[in-house]
DNA sequence: GAATTAAGGTCAACCATATTGACTTAATTA
DNA sequence: TAATTAAGTCAATATGGTTGACCTTAATTC
């Protein structure tokens, strides 16, 4: 438990500056996720598609299992959103030859071309904070959520220079 | 429109670097979530009673147009979730003096009690977050996230001095 | 080779949280 | 007094999540 009302701790972490971070948190979140909803209304499709299609594009290849534990949700709730975007072809599978019973799901070139159209109007987000703030207020940045996330997760997370040494 | 792809920027924004902030982000908010939420359970409470028990808490004596504001949803929406809130006593409604139309939203004793259960887990993680980071990344952290937030909402979300100038 | 495990898929029922749109009431302001 | 504002309500609908049961196919283990 941490002390957060001391007054007398000489570098306090004040309740004030932890409710600060949650509230940061909450709104940045918010925004973030407002211009590719609007988008994502043009074509029919949620929030739920945008996760996956992100997640599908970051990392061809990937298979259903990892997805779930990305996502955090249950394979049903994933069935519906993904079947659709099978369906649609944003989003195509194959066999892994090498176990296959896995499903390899990669983005179409159409699939490649929504995660951009998402994916840049929170790129272009970030880019002007980033700007804004400086790099080393870019490397705070980092530090501090990297710290919020769970520790088993830290890893996928990290640079894909550093994430291709942990792959599999 | 921002060049992302850049090799000559002698200072590039890179993609992946803009990437990892989106990843930040996303894991950041779902593991921000995951502990309240499994509280919340015990009270057959969701992630929308959180949210409105956390801004009532915060700002004591909001009304529902200010709450609407801040969340970013529908009357409809607000009024399941609040009415729910002051049936089971969790948060109290009064008439402003000054204006009578307006309501005046409150926590009771009960709603601090669990404001403060949910909250502190998420202050504890933030507790941890900072103090690992260091005072300089949280500088950093918070000039980023201003960044990402709409700008017209960035002044909800400064130190509480400041705040109270801003107010009405 | 048979049994077990793993990956993926499917059906069904349900629930939480959000939406749009139309309308009402009460109080304040012009 | 008329118009506006704050709040509330009814209804229909959409989205994205859940649990639980069950199935197929392929790989792994005994």
């Amino acid at each position: 438990m941490v002390d957060l009302n001391s007054s007398i701790d000489p570098s306090p972490l004040r309740e004030e500056d932890l409710r600060q971070g949650i509230e940061l948190l909450f709104y940045a979140y918010r925004d973030f996720t407002g211009e590719p909803d609007a988008i994502l209304d043009k074509y029919d499709l949620g929030r739920a598609h945008h996760r996956v299609i992100y997640f599908v594009g970051r990392n061809p290849g990937i298979t259903v299992t990892e997805l779930l534990e990305i996502l955090r949700i249950t394979k049903q709730s994933l069935s519906r959103v993904l079947g659709h975007l099978l369906e649609t072809d944003f989003i195509s599978q194959r066999a892994d030859p090498a176990d296959r019973r896995r499903k390899q799901l990669t983005l179409s070139d159409k699939g490649k071309a929504l995660e951009h159209e998402l994916t840049s109007t929170q790129m272009e987000r970030f880019a002007r904070a980033y700007r804004e703030a400086g790099a080393e207020a870019v490397e705070g940045f980092r530090r501090v959520l990297i710290g919020i996330v769970e520790p088993e997760d830290r890893a996928r997370v990290r640079p894909a220079a550093i994430r291709a040494q942990n792959r599999r």
